[in-house]
DNA sequence: CATATTTCAGCTCTACTGAAATTA
DNA sequence: CTAATTTCAGTACAGCTGAAATAT
């Protein structure tokens, strides 16, 4: 007999929106967004972004990533204190500076992700294989759909 | 033709993880989260644990809703200062509290989970009835898997 | 004495607002 | 003068820690 588990109030649980915050909090525990001390969510998020789109203005980065631009200074200003970017004035527009990722960006970048691949592989170990292609790709088209029409 | 979709950077999107968390973020632009000035989560989630489990005290709340005990201190100030909730010292164990909800309470959640119902019809509009319900099922297995085997 | 429950002060993280400074 | 970009100061929320106060 295993003991009978407690859950959460089944009103709670009914609602998609709250089962999606309460496993994105299992997430966290399992250690998922436990990041470090400068390196966080957005900075995680502003290295893969110039890997994969290439060097950018903080508006670029801010609107494509959705990082509001005031909290990209200070993203960007522990980024640039570990080497993780560059950030020079674009001289044909001396109101932009022009970011660019570094090698120890792209090392700390590689080292994460590789944590986080095994970290969600503990996340979904409740899944088979074939199930976590169905969620991703429900999740995925949630997302796309509110990308595409934004409220 | 539509304008090629900006999107967030593909090595991000394929962790489950951080596709979960950018839902969420679009959860709470369609407004749900938005609860108002002092309905926030934690308050919606013991109005809703007290309802279903019945009169508690703090801790068993605390440890049942995962709530910590600390934060919850204030979550019930404001619900006892709006009427929502009774808090009385249990005269068997004077150290507890006796927290029961009341009609106010009752009323408040009620209104505020039929909002929810509503915005999550317009989170999930992208999906089928019978999509949404794979999209819970798995969701719901690997909240309950982490219930069961905490980290 | 140790232990359980509640409470308080303080901190981190993500996210947002409003306004200033610089440049186009 | 207007607008765009970056920056700064301040705020809100959810969540956590450590310690105090009270009662068992």
């Amino acid at each position: 007999m295993t003991p009978p588990a407690e859950s959460l109030p089944a009103e709670l649980l009914d609602l998609p929106s709250f089962l999606l915050l309460q496993v994105v909090r299992d997430a966290r525990r399992i250690g998922i967004g436990v990041h470090g001390p400068t390196l966080r969510a957005p900075h995680l998020t502003v290295l893969a972004g110039l890997t994969e789109f290439g060097p950018a203005s903080q508006k670029e980065i801010s609107s494509r990533l959705r990082i509001d631009p005031s909290d990209l200074v200070s993203v960007l200003d522990d980024l640039q204190e570990r080497g993780m970017i560059n950030r020079v004035r674009d001289e044909t527009d001396r109101r932009r500076y022009v970011v660019t990722i570094r090698p120890p960006g792209r090392k700390a970048l590689e080292v994460r992700l590789a944590q986080l691949r095994e970290l969600n592989e503990a996340l979904l170990a409740p899944l088979s294989a074939a199930e976590r292609s169905v969620l991703h790709e429900l999740l995925a088209r949630v997302h796309t759909y509110h990308q595409a029409n934004p409220t």
